[in-house]
DNA sequence: CTGAAAGCGCTTACAG
DNA sequence: CTGAAAGCGCTTACAG
């Protein structure tokens, strides 16, 4: 051992020979193939490890169809100019890679801005990978639908939507929408707004949430006060402060994302606005960073990694044939300072 | 064309028969061989255009020993609890990814936290992708070094670092450290602190920066002041709190990372010490959210995005047999508030 | 300019 | 329990 590494071998077939079997022998014996006897299966594996000789993954994914690489896509909506470094992504990738490793799967990540679906069907994803996460519907569920019926099985990171074709993995958006509001109304917030762009299904999930809660409370929502503020920073930034010279007040905001509350919060403090003295923020997600923000972000936490394992095992589920339902994952609402005051969480005015 | 899909064409042989050529004269027409006719050349590429043909890349992969697959592997410290839920690596990750679809690859992602970089040699990354992208070091130089014998060539974003046999590309850390440094002086700081990990080599080198620019003007840095604060949001937290408790006074830090220094913030801010009044703070990247922080994050900049694109083109480089050569890339302070009283960038005590 | 043939490294019916 | 043989879909000398 040591220093001396033996020398290694190259083929099947080599291997074969050192063992005194044939290649048949020898690829079954590495498989762990029950067909062959115990002690030819022990010898040829001992030897594999003793050359460190490792199948040719290139000739094995040929020969079986099969890859074992999952693709992952993300679908940004160019429209609302969402970027991969919004940390959301990040963590789900996270989940997402450990989960495959375990299964012994690898990940292929494919970036590109998707703003025609149907155009993967010629991409790599849909040939080499044996299925498919995508991470987000964008505003593209009738593609989505459509890709059904090509021969690579995928899911879909995503909110409710209508006459779905495809496997649904989501949190539960209207939940959490509903209790980010709610919390604001139990701290004596009135006229609360909503940033988020709605024609994207999870936010449009959290909106309805949003309207369900202010109805509860014989509250209609403002239709002035539901901005869509795109998921970028810079421009979520130019957006907030027009609002606060143009639209009536507010002193509550429910946001579609902790990005955006982050954006939200600056923008309201270079305007001398004060968080959460004048206006209470909730942000979404609760990506990592939240909890360090000043003031620590008010969030609904998804639990973002074990999301990432929900679609590894869905996606697998369906490459192995099995039944796949959808998963709708909890969410909780966690309260850190952007929406109490200090003093506690009274409610003048 | 509209909903009518032609019928699609499995293989090469099917595309060959529909166009009246032999399997090889196909192959030739869709990889553009100059060997074949214009003529020849256009009705086989129309006929797979036509009938939705695209060649099968596992074959294709298998034939020629080539995967047009490249492995980024994340260089996690066990020790330091780096999280990739750093912004910086989704950042980068970003750039290697688009820089790369441009290129015709793609990302294969390799997570799992890495302690034997050898162990790699029979992974995935060695045997599948056609070179390999290193983010970090970790402290595993001598590793990196003897991986130089493998077959598959591999590039490293990293730190100098003495008898080394890879291609590196790296920020200007030096630099960047020294910037961070003599800023805090020019703002009439003196006892300044250092947080990071310095056996990480582009810390190191950081760090070098720091001490090189207290020199310049007389002053010792403190080696209690050096603190080896993890990147881990958490971990840093715990132990800057300690810090305070304990160590002497300081009136200025430099950071490792912005998510080191947004850590920082926090804290000081939980134990009642004003940013930048009490004491600024320079973080270290200025990935996307060190702008929207409370106060606004002074950094040492690093254009990350670019440094992917760099490490694609470095790496495909040494696919392509070509000569390689290391890269350093600029980096920039940029001032903003968590270093500045607001007042203006006065020096009192 | 085109085609017939060999072969990349595996796995798996099929036969023994 | 083991082996000989076929074949997965490509590409590329080689011959014409």
């Amino acid at each position: 051992m040591a220093k001396e590494r033996k020398k290694t071998v190259a083929s099947l077939q080599e291997l074969a020979d050192l063992a005194g079997v044939s290649r048949a022998t020898a690829s079954r014996a590495l498989n762990d193939n029950p067909m062959i006897s115990e002690k030819t299966r022990a010898r040829v594996q001992a030897l594999a490890a003793e050359h460190s000789f490792s199948i040719n993954r290139q000739a094995r994914a040929f020969r079986l169809r099969r890859s074992n690489l999952i693709a992952v896509v993300f679908m940004l909506d160019v429209k609302s100019d969402q970027h991969m470094s919004d940390p959301f992504f990040l963590e789900m990738l996270g989940g997402i890679a450990d989960a495959l490793a375990e299964r012994d799967y690898d990940l292929l990540l494919t970036h590109a801005p998707v703003t025609d679906v149907l155009g993967l069907r010629n991409g790599r994803a849909f040939q080499q990978a044996d299925g498919i996460i995508f991470i987000g519907q964008g505003e593209q569920h009738d593609a989505l639908n459509e890709l059904t019926e090509e021969d690579t099985p995928f899911v879909v990171w995503g909110g409710p939507v209508g006459e779905k074709r495809y496997i649904l993995v989501g949190g539960d958006n209207h939940g959490g929408g509903h209790a980010a509001t709610r919390h604001l109304l139990d701290a004596g917030r009135r006229r609360i707004a909503f940033f988020g762009n709605t024609r994207n299904p999870e936010i449009a999930a959290r909106h309805a949430g949003y309207a369900a809660a202010l109805a509860e409370r014989g509250l209609e929502p403002d239709p002035e006060l539901t901005v869509d503020v795109p998921f970028d920073m810079p421009h979520a930034r130019d957006v907030t402060s027009r609002l606060l010279e143009t639209a009536r007040q507010f002193d509550g905001v429910v946001c579609a994302s902790d990005v955006i509350a982050l954006a939200a919060i600056s923008t309201f403090a270079a305007l001398g606005v004060r968080v959460p003295d004048d206006i209470a923020v909730v942000g979404y997600d609760d990506v990592a960073l939240a909890s360090y923000s000043s003031p620590a972000l008010t969030t609904v936490r998804q639990n973002i990694r074990w999301a990432g394992r929900v679609l590894v095992e869905s996606v697998l589920g369906l490459v192995n044939g099995d039944d796949v339902t959808d998963t709708q994952l909890q969410s909780e609402l966690v309260v850190r300072d952007s929406s109490m005051r200090r003093t506690g969480g009274s409610a003048p005015e």
